[in-house]
DNA sequence: AGAGACTTCCAAAGCGCTTTGGCTATTTTG
DNA sequence: CAAAATAGCCAAAGCGCTTTGGAAGTCTCT
């Protein structure tokens, strides 16, 4: 059932039908209502293919995936997806997503928006001073940015949560509790939310005459083996921190193990906090010693994301909104006050 | 940069350059290398939309995402996507996924194939006569099934690995170690997989006359809790099982958790196997004691299910066929003669 | 040399929608 | 009451590609 069948059976002008459809104002009501019946009755559904020809709009949204054997897809990327998914479903959005090579994702960018093959994009794990930021600004599809960058002469609109405050409080609880040596094990170094954790925690100690030493940070990819061997590497230090701040969960699993394994406890030896993204399989308060957390829903900022992506599709949203999220501080029984 | 324009700069008809370009036998050579030259200095690329509507093919593959709020996306979802990606990228192939509600997924699929919105789809997850499977082989658009189903009286092409065979080794294993009362952490009971795996394991203890009790046995989501609690339960029995097979490393991480909470040790009072996804971010080898294994890439797996949908698409491969990998049996520190 | 068979190219008709630029009644306005 | 504005509809021109159904030119064969 196509248009033309369908206007052929009103005896109406595909014109009309379509805009009937399409909820343009000239045309009479009781057209309208006309039309509408016999769509649905016939279960009269537009061809995508030839609505995107004739209007260059796709109704879908596009992610460009780094690829490669050497690149690991992040699995909080799952979670994000799952609350775009749970957004998107209900507006009929799909999801584009497009692999690229790792090392040349622009490539891949503009062929997607040469094509116009999505009506908008989104953006993780930004960089500061991110090339694909300044790529998809310029190219002039409508985007956002999941996280933020650094270091643009323009704004651009984003949504990211409040990392630098997080881990600020985090570490700040954990100087009240006395702890004179903190360490933070964080993600990789070069992606901004790294950074502001870091800064936030830099920050925090400051703001009590501490520092955080050279050795007392390790930025890595965040898998369980990483978290355990900064874990270990920290705490044979001869003056070990007596506190860590993880960035992930999963690193934190290691660094539980490293701290078994050296016959240590916590919170009785060693302080632990880590972000915690939640996901459903790996609970912080099912840690051996549940684990302090700051929390933030990827899942929630998922859907967020979407929502504004549509929004932005539709024209309801337009400037470099970017929008923050504090972060809970979630106490449980992995910190404690110094040991003596 | 258009087929219009090209032709008229060449001062060819759209249809010869049209042909040249998609190698059609019916121009001249010199002709083609003309058409092929002037496209790729001008960085011709025919616009999708355009061909899609006049071909119905879309150059993407499609994957219906059950969302909900109660529904997770499985973590495995990202690696199978990184291989995939890793292929897809070669081809310029582009992945649609369509949200859908989790208890309604057939909306969507004829959606998607009605829109002709994806040139193939792949399906996971499958359970026994799985409905999904039985309408996307109605509605005839290429497929390939990552898993198996059961209770078909068609065939259709999948990708599985030997789940039965690996629990089945993995259990003989456990056996010819004189354990008598092995115990079955699975996922899902309705997925076709967790069938599989509870049918290797019942096998390899019939062959040895024992049996695997109605207590012995617990299904469930693939989550840490979910692999503590069930490990709770089966070690607090009165006589608790000395070795448990687990379909999950991230079920293994509570089954650990649960051990050490009794006062138990691995391989000491325990032994344990886990089956093996190959995610870079939890490793076997890395437990406290390190995990035997059922091992097989589900990246991999993700790749080789690209290969043989584009496969399909271009009419390379045909037919149901099915193909079914061994798995490796990895035995490390965590598996042990049976407590006297 | 003329018929038949290739080879090589082209004009034009789709694919199914949106949108521009009228055209005809009907209503409003001065 | 004529002129102007408005409402409601339509024909046709795109969007940019593929593909059908020739047509013209070149070879081959008898």
């Amino acid at each position: 059932m196509n248009l033309k069948q369908l206007s052929h059976m009103l005896s109406l002008s595909q014109t009309t039908v379509s805009r009937a459809l399409n909820g343009y104002p000239e045309v009479n009501e009781e057209t309208r209502r006309r039309v509408m019946d016999a769509a649905k009755r016939h279960g009269y559904r537009p061809n995508p293919s030839a609505r995107r020809l004739a209007t260059g709009k796709s109704g879908m949204i596009g992610y460009v995936l780094p690829t490669g054997a050497a690149v690991d897809i992040d699995p909080h990327f799952v979670e994000f997806l799952s609350g775009l998914g749970d957004y998107a479903r209900a507006h009929e959005l799909d999801l584009v997503l497009s692999p690229a090579d790792a090392d040349d994702e622009e490539t891949t960018y503009r062929r997607i928006v040469a094509n116009r093959q999505v009506d908008a994009v989104y953006l993780s794990s930004p960089r500061p001073a991110d090339k694909r930021l300044a790529l998809v600004n310029t190219l002039g599809i409508p985007f956002i940015v999941h996280g933020r960058s650094e270091g643009f002469d323009f704004d651009y609109p984003y949504l990211d949560i409040d990392n630098e405050g997080a881990f600020h409080e985090a570490s700040r609880l954990l100087i009240q509790l006395g702890h004179k040596r903190l360490a933070l094990i964080n993600g990789n170094e070069r992606e901004t939310f790294a950074i502001h954790r870091e800064r936030g925690m830099r920050r925090a100690l400051a703001a009590n005459g501490l520092a955080l030493g050279e050795r007392h940070i390790h930025s890595v990819a965040m898998t369980e083996e990483n978290g355990y061997r900064a874990a270990r590497r920290l705490l044979e230090e001869v003056e070990p921190p007596t506190a860590i701040v993880c960035s992930s969960l999963i690193m934190a699993l290691g660094v539980v193990r490293a701290v078994r394994d050296l016959g240590l406890t916590i919170p009785g030896d060693l302080s632990l906090v880590a972000h915690d993204d939640v996901f459903p399989w790996l609970r912080p308060e099912n840690f051996p010693v549940p684990l302090s957390t700051t929390r933030s829903s990827i899942r929630l900022a998922g859907a967020r994301v979407a929502e504004r992506l549509a929004a932005r599709i539709s024209g309801l949203e337009e400037g470099a909104r970017g929008e923050v999220w504090p972060v809970d501080l979630v106490v449980r029984g992995s910190v404690a006050g110094a040991p003596v």
